[in-house]
DNA sequence: TTTATATATTCCTATAAAGGAATATATTAG
DNA sequence: CTAATATATTCCTTTATAGGAATATATAAA
């Protein structure tokens, strides 16, 4: 078996960071192809191709104009990402806290040894 | 070029569904590699693969104790995940506020033509 | 209707991953 | 010291990229 295809979910299509940068790109725009070659440096066809991958998972929609193609960011595509990790949160949350009151520690020990 | 390796940062190691399920499973825990095993019912060969690749991203770390290798979740390495996704949040609530919007507009009207 | 523009697709190569099976390594128990 | 247990590693096969280069397709402009 091979991995999971980028286009399985949205979870493999964000992980290429080329794709990620698209996202934070595009997102709240509308924006044509050779805008975001020009926008990035890519070549056109890889733009395209990055493009169908995140279609393929619907982190982006596509709307014909003519001889264009804009594109734009779903975003509700990203919550379930988000709904993932929100999860966890507070397991990081506590080895903050953790950190904040050992930092709190040594200040009010340097406060006595003043 | 092929994609980018599951090795080469959380959002890669995360791709793979299994590899999310051992995060799930061990998360505030603390678990041997014969306990996850039993829970999972994968063959150990690739429990022990899979947690290397998230080993290598600092998503779990690793404590020896006998013959036993104690396997627990590091969180603070899924915030970079969080803290990329949070910053669409407002994207994704907006369409909520509008079906919000749309539904208070569909009962205003119910309301009228009672 | 030919030409230019915008975009997608195809063909190629190099790379690597997931899973299965077998085996190696390390540590404890007898 | 040998056997058993816990875990990691290696070898194999199948599959799928990402990127480059070339080309196809669609639409508008001259």
């Amino acid at each position: 078996m091979a991995r999971t295809p980028t286009t399985f979910d949205p979870f493999n299509a964000i992980s290429e960071p080329k794709r990620r940068e698209l996202i934070e790109m595009l997102i709240g725009k509308e924006m044509t192809v050779n805008e975001i070659v020009g926008l990035t440096g890519w070549n056109q066809p890889m733009v395209s191709k990055h493009l169908k991958v995140l279609k393929e998972v619907g982190l982006v929609s596509e709307k014909r104009e003519g001889r264009f193609r804009v594109y734009k960011v779903n975003a509700a595509q990203l919550k379930p990402i988000q709904d993932w990790v929100v999860q966890f949160e507070q397991y990081w949350q506590n080895s903050f806290d953790q950190l904040e009151d050992y930092l709190k520690t040594l200040q009010s020990k340097e406060v006595k040894n003043e």
